[in-house]
DNA sequence: TTATGTCATGTGATGTTGTAACGTCTGGCG
DNA sequence: CGCCAGACGTTACAACATCACATGACATAA
């Protein structure tokens, strides 16, 4: 297994994290953008743009329309400071941004709960078979649905 | 690479194969599930219900709501007649039923086609992993996203 | 200072995907 | 026949996602 270095972020540090990588992206940093990332670091499931939507909504005071929340989580993702959980219709916060990935996440049926593994062996697998299979441009999406340890 | 033989069965046989295996599962073979069967059967790329609803309501003269589609798409991902694509929210026909895999679906984000590898190797690595972090039940969902060989 | 451009966000409508709750039909069996 | 169980129908609704267009905020050019 590749040993790989990581930071793990949370709270503050997380957020400093999050707005360093936007920036270096190229894209700003807005109020809007902090607190949509903020509510959604809170989340230990997968989080929909509804929920963010509402508890960002509670916060300012002022509703927020969930297509606002789907535009500046499609930036999140596509500047890896988020992911989609394909099979929850939901999106996670990414723990160490600005360090690029496949991730392998574990969600609970029982609990929702996710986790996440870096099996950079693993995925390099699963992108080589594709390659063999004449893919391009190749995006792994791999999770695992399950029961986790707590609810076991 | 584990060598494994499949019958890649196809049309008519397809849909006999289905059928045993429903049986054998111990349900029934129904007039609508042979249709919707047949009609996820002819599609190439992943088939949304609502796809397959306004298909099999032609083919029948009358209206099959998405409900109903739904509850027998639900048995035949339970029995393995058909997997569901999490990354699309949609469904393809398995083409071997009877033969239980973690399939790895490639599907082309240009023209949607679905192909589906299986190696056995690999998915039982995603399993593992899994299993280390304390998850049990695992259900892999191993899909890659990216542009085929066609669109290349 | 006004005009103009650009980017972020707001607003309302609409489209797509998925379930819940309950009713009806049919076939088997006492 | 009367009853039950399983399959399917029907209505309504919940949850997820996008489109089209308007507005606001800020920067720079005229």
């Amino acid at each position: 297994m590749a040993a790989h270095h990581h930071h793990e972020h949370a709270g503050a540090s997380l957020a400093h994290a999050a707005e360093t990588a936007l920036v270096d992206a190229g894209e700003q940093w807005t109020d809007m953008r902090a607190d949509i990332f903020a509510v959604l670091a809170t989340f230990e499931k997968p989080a929909s743009a509804y929920d963010i939507a509402d508890l960002v909504s509670q916060k300012r005071g002022k509703r927020v329309a969930p297509n606002s929340v789907y535009r500046i989580l499609d930036l999140f993702v596509a500047t890896n400071l988020a992911r989609r959980v394909e099979s929850a219709n939901a999106y996670l916060a990414n723990s160490h941004p600005g360090c690029l990935h496949d991730c392998i996440f574990l969600i609970c049926d029982n609990c929702g709960t996710a986790t996440h593994i870096d099996d950079d062996t693993l995925t390099s697998n699963v992108r080589a078979a594709a390659e063999r299979a004449g893919f391009a441009e190749v995006r792994p999406v791999i999770e695992v649905r399950g029961k986790c340890a707590a609810c076991g």
